[in-house]
DNA sequence: ACGATATGAATGAATG
DNA sequence: CATTCATTCATATCGT
């Protein structure tokens, strides 16, 4: 299904040699992987597990590749992101097993046995999502970008006790100190419509621990 | 093929106002924010510097913004939330270098692997809010969007020194013309310097057995 | 060429 | 606040 096109005749170190774009609109020219890119990136994601790389597997991932070709951050970013949703979304199709296992929505298998992409590489069942990309010398192509360690978080339990008080101290570092000096003016208490109704409305659980930042 | 079928016809008694594109086939799925309210709410965000707002905060936004289409506090709330995150991760990805100590948060290679801010609208029909423009030739005659300005706070947050601040009150002409100004100056009264204490209760999370559906 | 498919890109929604 | 999932749009490429 995937069609593997061996089209990467862009197998130069550029291959977006056409988003000449001067004033086109946003998607002018979408990055086209190249073969080693792809076939980097499809290491990465079966025989390392690395399903949801951070912020720092990301750069990596994307100054490695870009030898091989244009390449940024978010093409990386994306490239996980859909390879694994439409993993999900077609396995889901063809895998009715409803009685089998609930399938809950999260909880996700560490490298579930997802094997039906066409497959470049033998990958080992050695990849463990749950621990860390075993980078054994498994892969053919030299692929120790992501470290091999702990990716950085999972320790750093971001707990939510940052209840600031305090107006200026609106965390963000985006430089906004005016947090809640915010000045709304226009707005008529026109909203007599069911009068103030906390937008809490019945709903599912909605988590509000967001809005008493104050 | 059809690897969306389940019609989650919300119920909303609207529905299809979204239509300010012609093209518009997004059903009643998921909130599609309209232009105008993209670009309200990206004044808020960027002029105004509202990162988290409030639950009344977010209240006044979302019933302002509901003249321009259905709209729900969620919404407004989501969509903070969204785009603050989304502007953190991409700068994650294009830069932050690890070995860099004083990090100096302007001076960014703007070609080298920056994104492009074209999360406005999917449709090419419009260009008000697509980007920078240059100065914000028409007004609904609402809110006077002043140059959505770059995501480029950080030093310059909210530059609108050249937009007077004709954000005036009078609003889809209910008829009040009264202005109601609505500044908050300062502090909430809830949340005073040293004591904090949230008076809504914020349930993290509470079990959809007394919610009823929407 | 055109339609179908694959896939990059974007974003709303939700959870941890 | 970070991370993830689902859905959708947009476009490149392939098949016919």
């Amino acid at each position: 299904m995937e069609t593997q096109q061996n089209h990467q005749q862009q197998g130069n170190e550029d291959g977006g040699n056409k988003n000449s774009n001067f004033l086109c609109r946003q998607s002018t020219s979408r990055w086209t992987p190249t073969t080693e890119q792809i076939r980097i990136l499809k290491d990465l994601y079966y025989n390392n597990g690395v399903r949801s790389p951070s912020a720092e597997q990301i750069q990596r991932i994307s100054a490695k590749l870009r030898q091989y070709g244009k390449i940024e951050g978010k093409n990386v970013f994306y490239w996980f992101l859909n390879h694994k949703a439409r993993e999900r979304q077609k396995k889901r199709f063809t895998s009715t097993t409803p009685s089998a296992s609930d399938v809950p929505m999260h909880h996700r298998s560490p490298a579930a046995g997802v094997w039906k992409y066409h497959q470049d590489h033998p990958f080992p069942n050695n990849l463990t999502a749950a621990g860390f990309p075993s980078s054994s010398s498994s892969s053919p192509g030299v692929l120790n970008i992501g470290p091999v360690g702990h990716p950085g978080y999972g320790s750093v339990a971001m707990e939510k006790s940052f209840r600031d008080c305090s107006i200026s101290s609106s965390v963000d570092g985006n430089g906004s100190g005016m947090g809640q000096n915010f000045v709304w003016v226009g707005v008529d208490p026109y909203s007599s419509g069911g009068g103030c109704h906390p937008f809490l409305e019945k709903r599912k659980h909605f988590d509000y621990e967001t809005l008493e930042d104050e």
